[in-house]
RNA sequence: GGAGGGAUGUCAGAGCGGACGAAUGAGAUAGUCUUGAAAACUAUUGUGGGGCAACUCACCGGGGGUUCGAAUCCCUCUCCCUCCGCCA
């Protein structure tokens, strides 16, 4: 969310998020909401303290006449006036969801574009491998090693279902643990957060509403969260913390859940797009400071390089361009890993801050030492997800005898080296 | 699933139709005392909206209602606790 005083202030920059960010949104039509939402309010509160002078009266009445007499006027003076209550309520709730759909502003440095063809790589890390055999996907090298049964996948769990079988399933239990000591090492707490959540949080995280199609509900009106993130966001809303616990760093783990809707018929073979997976988040919350969420956005985005790097996993980072940006994103870096079937880079990771925008909506603040209190930043990035992971991972790791090395990182987590057919 | 009890400021906790934006305690901030600290004492200390300001409005879990007037009464939703049942 953004504040309404900014926007009143400063429409042409939301005009310009808007079209930068290719979202329609009708900036004026909010304004005039607000001119006539505070009309309302104004209206009513005058009545309002018409009448709280009324009563103080009637409390000061000495004998019971005097007091009939002024309980009689207040009455006429209620059946005269008209109720503005139920107007100001319409116009407050429109009001107030249209807040929710107001874009936050991009930073600067972010290129203007419409979609991930014109996101702008930034960085590139690892040796792109030099195959002197002929190479298999990770459906075949899966299907080769009996690591993933799509078939009964389908059969039981619909399209894009899937069990993880034999080492597959140990390799991701390995990286869990690899990725988690590394984050914990760094300062992060572990957190097992709830995947099934209610729809408080899913607006206060900005899923809801623009996003509601990609989401699951379940009957009883819970929803089923695509990422720790609306957990871990939502542990401190409606919460006042102090300035010396920021940043807050969360590790949040937790399976996530994504309908896909908006990608019929895209990536449909294989573990890269599926409704159901398991995601370490790294979530922060930090002080109020613009300089303070750029630092640590750095941070989280190296953080989950340091993990790709562990894992041997040619890179790059990209900068997403503004068409590319969520509605509260202000900057987000997308990591992509080289994934040698496609001949291209593929998504891992995605890191992005917001300011204020989601804790504005959880309503996190926290109190400065010089007592002030104030809306905390947020920010978040992807520790590591799984399955999608093996897929870089099997594919950059496969050797000419249709066996797969497991990066040395690993080898203390796991009881084998490689993964060969039986 | 059944039966009761509860949700109040940063925290603990009173209030149960008007003098309550809310007792009291803790915490925090400032000051006095002290070489310094602790203790003690004094003062200040909720949030949000409108207005340059004086001021004013709203907020006692959320939403409705009754009343001239609601933290207090009624309805409803959410959550928490106790007991019984059920499951592990």
């Amino acid at each position: 969310m953004i504040d309404i005083k900014f926007i009143r202030e400063n429409p042409e920059k939301i005009k310009e998020a808007c079209t930068k960010k290719k979202i329609r949104f009708d900036v004026d039509h909010l304004l005039e909401l607000d001119a006539k939402r505070r009309e309302l309010l104004k209206s009513i509160e005058e009545f309002n303290a018409i009448k709280n002078q009324a009563n103080k009266k009637i409390q000061e009445a000495k004998n019971p006449e005097d007091r009939a007499v002024v309980i009689a006027q207040m009455k006429e003076l209620d059946r005269n006036s008209d109720d503005k209550g139920e107007e100001f309520r319409k116009v407050e709730a429109e009001f107030d969801s249209l807040m929710l759909l107001v874009p936050n502003i991009p930073d600067e440095s972010v290129p203007v574009g419409d979609s991930d063809a014109d996101n702008v790589e930034v960085r590139k890390w690892g040796e792109i491998r030099n195959f002197d055999f002929p190479i298999k996907d990770h459906v075949q090298i899966a299907k080769d090693l009996d690591l993933v049964d799509f078939e009964r996948g389908t059969k039981v769990a619909g399209f894009r279902g899937y069990f993880l079988k034999r080492e597959a399933m140990l390799l991701c239990m390995a990286i869990w643990q690899y990725a988690t000591d590394i984050l914990v090492r760094k300062g992060f707490t572990p957190v097992q957060a709830p995947a099934l959540v209610n729809k408080e949080a899913m607006t206060g995280t900005g899923y809801l509403p623009q996003s509601k199609d990609e989401v699951y509900e379940t009957h009883d009106g819970m929803y089923l969260a695509g990422t720790s993130e609306v957990a871990m966001m939502s542990y401190h809303s409606n919460e006042i913390l102090k300035e010396e616990e920021l940043p807050i760093k969360y590790m949040g783990f937790s399976p996530c859940y994504r309908t896909e809707i908006g990608s019929y018929g895209k990536d449909t073979q294989g573990i890269l797009r599926v409704h159901e997976f398991m995601k370490i988040e790294q979530v922060i919350l930090c002080k109020n400071d613009k300089e303070e969420s750029v630092k640590i956005h750095e941070e989280i985005t190296a953080n989950a390089e340091e993990i790709l790097q562990g894992l041997g996993l040619p890179y790059h980072v990209v900068l997403n361009c503004s068409g590319d940006l969520g509605l509260g994103q202000v900057k987000k870096y997308d990591i992509e890993c080289w994934v040698p079937s496609q001949e291209k880079y593929r998504e891992t990771h995605s890191s992005s801050y917001f300011f204020d925008f989601q804790t504005r909506r959880l309503n996190i603040r926290y109190k400065t030492k010089e007592g002030e209190t104030k809306f905390t930043h947020s920010l978040n990035n992807t520790g590591i997800a799984t399955p999608r992971v093996l897929i870089p991972l099997l594919e950059n790791w496969q050797q000419a005898d249709g066996s797969v090395k497991i990066p040395e990182a690993l080898h203390k987590y796991l009881p084998f080296k490689e993964i060969r057919r039986k």
